[in-house]
DNA sequence: CATACTTCTGTGAACGTGCACAGTAGCGCG
DNA sequence: CGCGCTACTGTGCACGTTCACAGAAGTATG
């Protein structure tokens, strides 16, 4: 009943355990004799390697972890990370890396986390974070070879990342904007620590310049209360605007209760555009003209780099891919 | 540069292994002064025990694997899990335990969580899958002691899980609708080979018998689409219905839709019921009156049930938990 | 034929723990 | 004083693997 070792396989094969662990290890140096019995063998003992004592002497974990480091409410609610643990786990699984799941939203939290990694319990990090000036980062990449999921604000130089053009995003939709005749749009961003709030407010003055002013611009904390919240303001402050351009579909959302609310047609008086292309963006009425990140391909760019840190790379050179309008009927 | 093994710490704290294993596993037996002594030398060397040679003497890895046995695409998107997976990270820190996850979507992804766990890689199993006849569930629980959230339809007694009390819920809505004079009340299910699917459906006919005609029946897959594709069929196979129940919020938003293409108003010529409480009820127009699960208390209890059987409980009985009508605009 | 080189194989030593066991010191008790 | 008991400590071994090394067998080269 006890579970087979290398030991049992090269007995039953008939050969040495240093022959079985080359053909494991994919050493060169094993003949085609040997190769067919231990293979043998291993099918028929139904022997896996024991990871703890190959941890033992390789040093490594054949594992990685991901830092979730947010206030946990809002976590996962996101589809941006949902793709990413998807995508992740199918990547690693393929090197035959494992992945692990961490949370650091509190100081205890992250601790934990930052011994975990001292201690060599995972051979790379998978940072996810939006907040600037998170605490953790600087830890985190001087305990393990670390990326992000989009850049962490002020370490873009220490921890590679892979992102969606955000400033491009918030132009083309600020664009097309314009190009429907609208003239004056308001925004409502992101919260400004994070990239998402920073550079899709860039983007928009990038387009509008001196006329982005601070009249119309307010600034929401991604939920869709604070979508309607900051709509409500605006439509006080310059009640004569017909357009929004709202940092994330779930904002959105909140923005056109307001509308409605104070009985704006959608697009015909205010024209909404959104950000993120989620699954909100279908089920609101009307249905959300937003902006896509490519989500699978940021994710697959991510685990590119931690593979590439894994084997050795030394500092990869960040990834930003573009993003694409998707036009519905909210503007 | 060496990480300090524990006999670092012995050397600097003047005592032997033995002692320093001892503190470390909770033993009794350490003096007061062998215990101060250690526990400043763990501080000054940055000690962190290795998990790997643990391991490998205890057969013990520390680690749970969270198996998720669906079709790629929906998995996530659903808050369920969202919840599940992080309460389940929290509440196994707690105990030391890491959460590693796995995909089981295909041939070859089972094949490899089986190799996974035959080999002893993780204590525990969490599976998460809908399916019933998942041909995972045998295998996994053959291999690991394991529990699901939510039943494994046809292996309720091999493997224990925690629950809503699915078919309660339906009850609910169901005589919500009665109770507000809805003669001619519809349902849409879920997939019927999932319990979720099954039960609603069960809880519709208790409450109303011969009332509930096949002719008021349509049967989604949980999407969006399938909830308007359903709706449609519903209003051509009986459009005098004033009410429909909708098996879960998702497919509800897409009956919504479908609704008002045919210019019914909601609630007025028909209310809807949802199911799940998810964020898609709020932002639907109207907002859903629909079934709350208690998410976080269906995870606690699950990891719960993970826990017992990890301290060698040996079959730990399921747990059913009440579910809560949350009434908003649409019925 | 000696030598060198290539291909392949077996062996001992380590990796860092936990655990069983043996052993020590102190103390109360008859 | 001898004995047993409690509280504590140190030591050797095993866990299952990889890796460096030594060496064997076969083949090409001088």
């Amino acid at each position: 009943m006890k579970r087979p070792t290398i030991h049992d396989v090269a007995a039953a094969a008939g050969v040495s355990r240093g022959t079985v662990s080359r053909l494991l290890n994919g050493d060169r140096y094993v003949s085609p004799a040997a190769r067919a019995a231990i293979e043998r063998a291993i099918a028929e003992t139904g022997y896996v390697v024991n990871r703890a004592a190959r941890s033992l002497v390789t040093q490594r974990t054949g594992s990685v972890a991901m830092v979730l480091s947010e206030p946990d409410q809002m976590l996962f609610e996101d589809p941006n990370y949902s793709t990413l643990i998807r995508v992740a786990i199918r990547r690693l699984a393929e090197r035959d890396i494992s992945l692990v799941m961490m949370l650091a939203g509190n100081e205890g939290d992250r601790d934990r986390v930052i011994r975990y990694l001292r201690g060599g319990h995972a051979d790379g990090v998978l940072l996810v974070t939006t907040h600037a000036g998170d605490p953790l980062a600087d830890a985190v990449a001087a305990a393990a070879p670390a990326v992000s999921c989009g850049a962490v604000i002020g370490r873009e130089n220490v921890i590679p990342y892979a992102a969606a053009d955000d400033r491009l995003g918030a132009r083309q939709m600020t664009e097309y904007l314009v190009s429907r005749g609208r003239k004056r749009i308001a925004m409502i961003t992101g919260p400004m620590d994070t990239p998402g709030g920073i550079q899709r407010l860039e983007g928009f003055a990038d387009v509008l310049g001196r006329k982005a002013s601070r009249k119309l611009i307010a600034h929401g904390d991604w939920t869709q209360a604070s979508g309607e919240r900051s709509m409500t303001e605006l439509l006080e402050r310059a009640p004569d605007l017909d357009a929004v351009f709202v940092a994330s579909d779930l904002m959105a959302a909140g923005a056109l209760t307001a509308l409605r609310a104070a009985g704006r047609r959608v697009p015909d008086d205010v024209a909404v555009g959104g950000f993120d292309d989620s699954s909100v963006a279908t089920s609101t009425l009307p249905p959300l003209t937003t902006i896509r990140q490519p989500l699978a391909e940021m994710a697959e760019a991510t685990i590119d780099l931690l593979l590439a840190l894994l084997d050795g790379a030394e500092k990869p050179a960040p990834v930003v891919l573009p993003t694409e309008l998707v036009i519905r009927e909210s503007a």
